[in-house]
DNA sequence: CAATCGTGGAT
DNA sequence: TATCCAAGATT
């Protein structure tokens, strides 16, 4: 339970390798947390980097964005992807204030509460932001414990109880050790144990490697992924918000019309959006980011 | 529980 | 060029 044999070099492995990303700084606030966490979901880092600080530099409080309206922040998201996100970051602030007082809250199921946090999000911000002993179950931490532990090449599409129960079991006592713990399996998972191309040679812990000893047995089993993009709603989505982001105030359906020829599917986009609150349909006629 | 939700870089 | 993938959450 408190020991596992490879704790040790990964720690090290990460001591010497870490790169020096802006949200693991001591500056590093929880709030600041927070939103890297929110931006880095399905999102690279190398994204994320410019856009987390741009974000912060304009709203280093929860109450400094809980003061603007939601459509600043969905513009602010500029093309970080999954624009909902934005919506849910400025609930989280107006979370924040509202019931916590302006101050991130520190316990796993008040984190969890947030719009946009779940199971890993919170974990994740209770580890990295507070030092608190919670196993984060990222993809890259679920691809690093299948190879290692279980032998296999990838996870499971989603986790499952059993994946929950191992990296409670490698999770060091120590609340700040396991919080270092958590982010260097996580680490190892983005540099080295990589998803195409792992670079074994290099691995801390490649000499025990259930994978790696098995002769790095392939995936076997349904593909993994479907998800195309060209022509779905999605697309669609993107190109009617990209409209709005991009103008300086509401604008005409005319100017939403002229982005995608086939006029259902662009209703339905259209109407998906307000449905989720990304798009505010003024009483003119106009479209306009929400209030 | 499977589908949905953006975007862009790498292979 | 097409596919894969990136610190998931929600319904």
């Amino acid at each position: 339970m408190t020991e596992n044999p490879y704790r040790t070099a990964v720690l090290a492995w990460y001591d010497a390798n870490a790169r020096d990303l802006p949200w693991r700084a001591d500056d590093a606030t929880p709030w600041s947390v927070l939103v890297s966490e929110i931006m880095l979901q399905q999102t690279p880092v190398v994204r994320v980097l410019p856009a987390w600080k741009a974000w912060l530099e304009r709203w280093p409080t929860p109450a400094s964005l809980a003061a603007e309206p939601s459509g600043e922040a969905v513009r602010m998201w500029n093309r970080l992807g999954y624009p909902r996100r934005a919506l849910n970051l400025h609930a989280c602030a107006k979370a924040v204030v509202d019931r916590h007082g302006g101050e991130v809250p520190r316990a796993h199921a008040d984190l969890l509460a947030l719009p946009g946090v779940g199971v890993y999000t919170a974990a994740a911000v209770a580890s990295f932001a507070f030092g608190q002993r919670h196993a984060v179950l990222d993809t890259n931490v679920r691809r690093v414990l299948a190879r290692l532990e279980t032998g296999v090449e990838y996870p499971p599409r989603t986790p499952g109880r059993a994946e929950y129960t191992l990296a409670e079991s490698l999770l060091p006592e120590e609340p700040a050790v396991a919080a270092r713990w958590g982010v260097a399996v996580m680490e190892l998972g983005a540099l080295v144990c990589t998803a195409r191309a792992p670079k074994c040679g290099v691995c801390p812990v490649s000499d025990r490697c259930a994978w790696a000893l098995a002769g790095k047995p392939p995936h076997d089993g349904p593909p993994r992924r479907g998800q195309s993009y060209a022509g779905t709603d999605r697309q669609v989505r993107g190109r009617l918000l990209a409209v709005l982001r991009d103008a300086p105030g509401p604008v005409p359906k005319a100017a939403l019309d002229a982005v995608w020829d086939e006029a259902a599917q662009r209703e339905r986009a259209l109407d998906a959006l307000v449905a989720d609150g990304l798009v505010d349909p003024l009483e003119t006629g106009e479209y306009a980011l929400p209030g």
